[in-house]
DNA sequence: TACTGACCTATTGTCGGACAATGTGTCAAT
DNA sequence: ATTGACACATTGTCCGACAATAGGTCAGTA
């Protein structure tokens, strides 16, 4: 078709969609401060210009991304989206894609070593307390699977945060989310692997305290590495999706 | 305060809530199956018992995710949430979090390296075929600098997308969408390094060709560190909150 | 046949108004 | 200082209505 005019598709987007955009960017340019309260519904569409129906489904929109929480139950407020939060649309990404652990695990592999070298720079002295905190529980609930696996999810977060690295942070909430829960607490249940979990624990923690990035990113890459070999010790279908 | 009865807070969700929970986890159950039609809202409105509004709310509630999506701009259909839709979320939380240059570098550093070495045992020929398409394109526009960032960009996510691995992609999704395009940009218009740039995508290339998981991964933490130098040379302020 | 245009229908987008449920503030009573 | 009564503001939900538009059908025309 020679000699063809294109016009380019004209971008109708319904209003619902632009009062989400107006009021995401009003937030994301800090017109509106996080932890401020927003107009009610209202006068939202008095100022929009629209009825409270559409208001309130550019509302959702945000709602779900975690630009917006609630003050008080009722009144709106501009809220910084959190790892968690987040996390959780990723995470039921991740499902739908029918993610494996193996592909999980390659991730960690990539990230925990990392931030374990991270910390190392950047942990301040609450970080290490908290992870001091966290070692002394994870000794104590040696013997209790659940709590184990709570403490040793628990320490991988305290790690992760101690880099005060909020990309790294969201980068591995699908790790918090979905990887630990099952794989780890597959693990846990096969191999009671208490005694080696809390070695590695230990090392890295040292590590961290002596401000040695090249020891605590190798013993983290020991403890993923340990950790796959239960994986395969106890055939727990490393190749399978995970499931939730 | 002895002796006083605690009752555990009463969940109360609101019914829009509830809606989109129950559609949510049809969908990833399977129940129903990605590509395939919802119902219209008046007969969802029907079965769930509620309004028109609620479903619609609860509507609007995935919609941002990226769970339900547009077949003909009219009727919803459930479709796979793709890394650039969960991307946009990710990446307006990190914008709010005023996440630096640096913070995404370093988490480029523990991803990219780990998807060339990857991409190595997991590349089809047909990834092969498109990073060749890319090296030949990138080449032919090494003086146009918009052109040359598109390529730059492509060649990473070609690059992500050959190891075929989910997790990986959705990690790294904000680097596609917030530190390339800024930080790339800003080094490519003070810099000119198209050579450069041309010499380490050949040299990743090739090693995947020959099935050199190490040499992948070294050339790529190579381009990376280089890329670093160039933002330090170019002044760029690598400490600096992205912006978009 | 292949294209056009008129028409109908189904579905979404938007509106306006209504009411119930609930959190908040005030003020008097104890 | 605590309680109770009360009014008020705000969100959650419902209902009914209409405009806009994508899709299908069907006849008409070249």
């Amino acid at each position: 078709m020679p000699n063809q005019i294109n016009f380019e598709k004209i971008a109708h987007q319904p209003a619902y969609r632009a009062v989400s955009e107006k009021i995401r960017s009003a937030i994301i340019s800090g017109e509106i401060k996080t932890g401020e309260l927003l107009p009610t519904e209202t006068d939202l569409a008095v100022q929009f210009g629209v009825t409270r129906s559409t208001i309130r489904e550019a509302i959702r929109l945000l709602e779900h991304g975690g630009i917006l929480g609630r003050a008080d139950r009722k009144r709106l407020v501009a809220t910084l989206p959190q790892a968690d939060a987040v996390g959780r649309s990723v995470s039921s990404a991740l499902l739908m894609h029918q993610v494996t652990y193996e592909e999980l695990w390659q991730v960690a592999m990539g990230l925990e070593p990392l931030a374990s070298k991270l910390a190392c720079t950047t942990a301040t002295k609450k970080d290490k307390q908290l992870l001091a905190a966290n070692l002394v529980r994870t000794r104590e609930v040696m013997d209790d699977h659940k709590a184990l696996l709570e403490a040793e999810i628990e320490f991988h977060d305290l790690l992760a945060k101690a880099t005060h690295n909020s990309a790294l942070l969201l980068a591995r909430a699908p790790l918090n989310e979905l990887f630990y829960p099952a794989a780890w607490g597959a693990v846990i249940r096969a191999l009671s692997p208490g005694e080696r979990i809390l070695v590695a624990h230990q090392h890295i923690y040292g590590a961290i305290c002596d401000n040695n990035p090249n020891k605590a990113e190798e013993w983290m890459k020991k403890h993923m590495l340990d950790f796959r070999r239960g994986i395969e010790l106890g055939n727990l279908g490393f190749d399978q999706p995970v499931k939730s």
